[in-house]
RNA sequence: GUGACCAUAGUUCAAUGGUUAGAGCAUCGGUUUGUGGUGCCGAGGAUUUGGGUUCAAUUCCCAGUGGUUACCCCA
C-alpha cells in the first residue's frame, strides 16, 4: 500500500540536489580543460559485456549484478561499472579511427546488489575518466595526477594516494607461478577463502583481511613490484618519476591489487579518512586488454572511478559546500484579475531575463509575504486591486524594506532596470 | 550472503503494562483593516507489520519488514 524506495536507493531531494550540481559542473569544467569529452553510454548493456569485461570469478559479476531477461529472453544486466560500456562505444563507434588517443569521462549512476552501507548504495554514482590509445606512463601519472587536481580544488587535503604496480599479463604469469611455490606450504594455515583464492584467483589473497594470512604474505608473499620485468619495471618508474616531478605525493603499496582482472601495470587508488571502512575515494588503473578482449582491436588503456557518494560525503565533513541562495522575483497576487496580470508579468520578465514567480496557493497577502521571506527572495512584486485601478504594481526590496509604485504599461522592462542596477 | 544495533508526529528526541503518548524544530492559522524575518497565541499531525504472554501491550517475548553499521568486496 504504501511505496518505498527500494533498498540501496537513494532520493536526493532539493536539500542536497544543489551540491550534486555543484559537484557535477567542478567534474566537467575540470576534465573539458584538460581536453577530456563527456561521453554518455545506455543504462544496461547485454551480460556477456561484463562476464568478459570484468572478469566471472569477480565479486562484481558473480554475485552483485542485476541481471534479466528481456522478452526475447536476452540477458541485459544494469550496468555494475563503466568502463566496460566505454569501451563498448569505444570500438562499436570507431573511436580509434577519429583519434589515435580518445580522453573521455563520463558521470553516471551504477548497479550493485550488495548489503547497503556507509558509503556504499546499490544505484551509486560514479564519474570517471579513461585515455584509450596512450601505452606511455604519462598517461598514467596524468589520469592520476588530475584527480589529486579535482579533490585538491574541491578542498580535500588529507587524501592517500596509494600506487602499485601489478604488472603486465606477461610478467604476471611469471610471478604467479613464484607466488604460488612461496604460500604453498603455508596453504593450510590460510583462511578458507584464501585456500580458494588460491586456485581460482591468488593474486586476491592480497586483499584478504586476516591477520593470519597478512602475516604469512609478509613474511613469504614476494612484492610483485619486484618481480617486474624490464618494460613494466621501467613504465612504473617513468609514473613514479613523473609524480615526483609534480611534487604529487604518493605512497607505494605492494600489497594492493585490486578487484577487477582487467587491470594490467599500474594500479592506484585515493584513500579519506574522513569516510568511514569503505575508505575508497577513487581508484583506478591501466587496463592493457581490456579493447581486445571485447574484440577490439589491441588498444591500451587507462582510468579511473570516483564514487560521487563517498565524494560528496567527504566535502560535507570538510564543510565545502556552500548554498548560494539567489531567489527569482517573487509575484504576490490578490484577487482573480491580478493572476491574470502577474502571470503575464512573470511571463515577460523572464523573457527579460529576470527570474520570477509567482504565488501559486491563492492565500492571503500575510502569507505570501511569508513565503517570499522563506524563499529568501530579494525582490517582491504586489499586484491587487487597488493597484490594478491605478495601473500599477507595488515593487518592494525585501533588504531594504523599501517599496515603489511602477507603471503597469512598462512594468517589466522597468522592473528589469531597477532590479539589474542593484 | 553473515553479524551487531535500531524502529514513537514531516523531523530530532521524550514517556508509559492501564483514561486525552509529550516537547523543540518544521507546517498551517491568528496577533484588527492589504506587507515577510523576531516575539506572543493557537491548530493539525505519531507508537512499522503479524503473532504470542496478559484482564489490559506503544511498552514484555517471537517472527517479518525497514533502517543504520561492520564483514566479504568495491567507488
Amino acid at each position: 500500500m504504501k511505496y518505498r524506495r527500494i533498498k540501496g536507493t537513494k532520493d536526493i531531494l532539493p536539500t542536497e540536489s544543489w551540491k550534486w550540481q555543484f559537484i557535477e559542473k567542478k567534474i566537467s569544467e575540470t576534465l573539458e580543460s584538460s581536453g577530456y569529452k563527456e561521453i554518455r553510454t545506455p543504462i544496461f548493456e547485454v551480460t556477456q559485456l561484463f562476464t568478459r569485461g570484468i572478469g566471472e570469478e569477480t565479486d562484481v559479476v558473480s554475485k552483485e549484478m542485476y541481471t534479466f531477461l528481456d522478452k526475447g529472453s536476452k540477458s541485459l544486466t544494469l550496468r555494475p561499472e563503466l568502463t566496460a560500456p566505454v569501451i563498448r562505444a569505444y570500438i562499436e563507434n570507431n573511436l580509434n579511427q577519429i583519434n589515435p588517443v580518445n580522453k573521455l569521462y563520463y558521470i553516471g549512476s551504477l548497479f550493485r546488489q550488495e548489503r547497503p552501507q556507509k558509503g556504499r548504495l546499490r544505484q551509486f554514482n560514479q564519474f570517471g575518466l579513461e585515455i584509450i590509445g596512450s601505452p606511455n606512463p604519462e598517461a598514467d601519472a596524468e589520469v592520476i595526477r588530475i584527480m589529486y587536481d579535482l579533490f585538491s580544488s574541491l578542498g580535500i587535503t588529507d587524501m592517500n594516494i596509494k600506487i602499485n604496480s601489478i604488472g603486465s599479463r606477461e610478467s604476471r604469469k611469471d610471478y604467479l607461478q613464484v607466488l604460488e611455490k612461496s604460500l604453498k606450504p603455508s596453504f593450510n594455515n590460510l583462511c578458507p577463502t584464501c585456500q580458494k583464492r588460491f586456485y581460482k584467483n591468488i593474486l586476491r589473497i592480497f586483499d584478504c583481511k586476516n591477520s593470519e594470512c597478512q602475516k604469512i604474505l609478509d613474511e613469504y608473499a614476494p612484492a610483485i613490484v619486484d618481480h617486474l620485468n624490464e618494460e613494466d619495471t621501467e613504465h612504473f618508474e617513468t609514473v613514479k618519476k613523473l609524480l615526483n616531478f609534480t611534487n604529487t605525493p604518493y605512497t607505494i603499496e605492494k600489497k594492493m591489487v585490486r578487484g577487477l582482472d582487467y587491470y594490467t601495470r599500474t594500479t592506484f587508488e585515493i584513500t579519506s579518512s574522513l569516510l568511514g571502512s569503505q575508505d575508497a575515494i577513487c581508484g583506478g588503473g591501466r587496463y592493457d586488454h581490456l579493447v581486445e578482449d571485447l574484440d577490439g582491436s589491441k588498444t591500451p588503456a587507462v582510468g579511473v572511478a570516483c564514487g560521487m557518494e563517498r565524494l560528496i560525503m567527504v566535502l560535507d565533513e570538510l564543510s565545502v559546500f556552500k548554498e548560494t541562495k539567489k531567489s527569482p522575483l517573487f509575484c504576490v497576487t490578490l484577487g482573480d484579475k491580478a493572476i491574470e496580470k502577474v502571470f503575464k508579468l512573470i511571463t515577460d520578465l523572464k523573457e527579460l531575463g529576470i527570474p520570477a514567480e509567482m504565488d501559486l496557493m491563492r492565500r492571503s497577502i500575510k502569507a505570501q509575504m511569508r513565503q517570499a521571506g522563506k524563499n529568501n527572495a530579494h525582490w517582491v512584486a504586489i499586484i491587487g486591486e487597488n493597484e490594478i485601478e491605478k495601473n500599477i504594481l507595488v515593487l518592494k526590496n525585501m533588504v531594504k524594506k523599501e517599496q515603489i509604485e511602477i507603471s503597469l504599461e512598462n512594468a517589466p522592462a522597468e522592473i528589469a532596470k531597477i532590479i539589474s542596477l542593484k
